[in-house]
DNA sequence: CCAAAAGTGTTATCGCTACACCCATGA
DNA sequence: TCATGGGTGTAGCGATAACACTTTTGG
């Protein structure tokens, strides 16, 4: 934050910090997807060296005219087509050699999508793969930390905001919005229980339809009170139990 | 993240990435402290043009060897010889303009320290000065935004995690804690069920002195129990009131 | 002996969990 | 008709908030 000292003049753009290390500032991304059955990872393969072939969190540098969100949507936007998803910043990432080829800080964003919304449009025409969230592959660099740090902060956020359901498609059952949550805790959840939360929070409008794939009986569909979900998304919403011993 | 396709050569070193937009990395500080009674911020004067003489969080430039964590103690260590104290990342910053010399990343992070511990240490060697937490003046850049979402995340954190520990002196009374809590949340708490929240989590040793300053009858002096602090400090306990309104 | 802060006791309420039980339907 | 998953009812427990009340001591 300190200004060479000889640059005294008046016009404020003539002024230079005196030399810096050079440092290169890319975004990467974790995007996570539920079909409505799995949660998954969206990866991308390099395809240049070094490290070619090997699987990757979709990143890129920042360009002159953005900001660090501004990037990460510009980045999702080319390497998937998705636009207008959830998207927030994880963290910073600095590690003097975290990318062996120049000193490179990178800002991490994760986003939430519906993956039936996108799925042609990934698959087709980019090069990017969705993976179960349990099945991995070893990224490069430091990118499993980095998704490792956005599944402990979805964990930790969707204990208590409605994340989760930017994940879900307009209409759902309380059922498939069970098992997302049993898949993001790596837990089972009691359904008496977890139905009774969910429709006493407001959040959900009560469809006419039913599911009729997953059950003989057929469980409802809802979808979200927008107003209400807008309205309730900074308030502590608590859908599971035991919330005590999430990580940061 | 895509290397320059024209250098193939093996030996990784020699690999480059494509001429970037020159970007420069700094790290900036938010420092809250708590002297027993008030709950303050430090902050410094800016020594140099432009926008010499305005106040400004402690910042400085990533340095070689450093990754973001390092910098960020380096720069605490520096500016005001303050060594060991909780140290979080809060966010990074990198709108195109928010330093009018260069484009510059700002990687914030937020300090937690006890005021008394380094009172004269950073009067006297250092010009850093400590503003109460409603009265601070104007800063540069973005660095308002910076310590409003420090506000923000120290309010959200603290309301389930014991961080605000961090703040108060060896040995410190349940009235202090009340008070220190009262300024984060700017609200008042009811005194008795304070306390015994306070008592039933088990994270404090009593200790046989009274502090007689600050009432007649005079209030025990505790001590935090570091083990229990350190098992619970991930865990959620709650002290304040109906956290339910808390922003991100 | 009074004011003022520290601290204890008591109660009503609420949300949570556990679990018994009913519902709807396809095979 | 039975297995299966969807869904309702209910009882007990524990944490919370509200607040009446007691303790201690300096002025």
């Amino acid at each position: 934050m300190k200004l060479d000292e000889k640059t005294k003049d008046k016009t404020v753009k003539t002024y230079k910090y005196p030399k810096q290390a050079p440092t290169l500032v890319a975004v990467d991304c974790i995007i996570f997807g539920y079909d409505g059955d799995q949660l998954k990872i969206l990866l991308v393969k390099r395809a240049i060296e070094p490290q070619k072939d090997q699987w990757s969190l979709m990143g890129g540098f920042i360009e002159a005219a953005e900001n660090l969100y501004q990037a990460a949507e510009r980045i999702l936007l080319k390497n998937t087509g998705l636009k207008n998803v959830y998207l927030e910043q994880l963290k910073a990432y600095g590690t003097p050699d975290r990318d062996p080829i120049e000193r490179t800080i990178s800002v991490a964003y994760f986003a939430l999508i519906d993956i039936n919304k996108y799925k042609e449009q990934i698959n087709d025409a980019y090069h990017a793969e969705w993976f179960l969230i349990n099945e991995a592959p070893q990224l490069i660099f430091d990118h499993d930390k980095m998704v490792d740090k956005a599944k402990n902060r979805i964990r930790y956020k969707a204990a208590f905001h409605p994340i989760l359901f930017e994940l879900l498609p307009k209409k759902f059952t309380i059922p498939q919005l069970q098992n997302l949550y049993e898949q993001v805790y790596n837990a089972k959840i009691d359904n008496r229980n977890f139905i009774r939360k969910v429709n006493s929070s407001g959040l959900l409008i009560k469809l006419a339809e039913k599911d009729r794939f997953n059950s003989k009986r057929g469980a409802f569909y809802y979808k979200l009170d927008e107003k209400k979900y807008k309205a309730k998304f900074q308030s502590f919403i608590n859908f599971i139990p035991n919330p005590e011993n999430l990580i940061s």
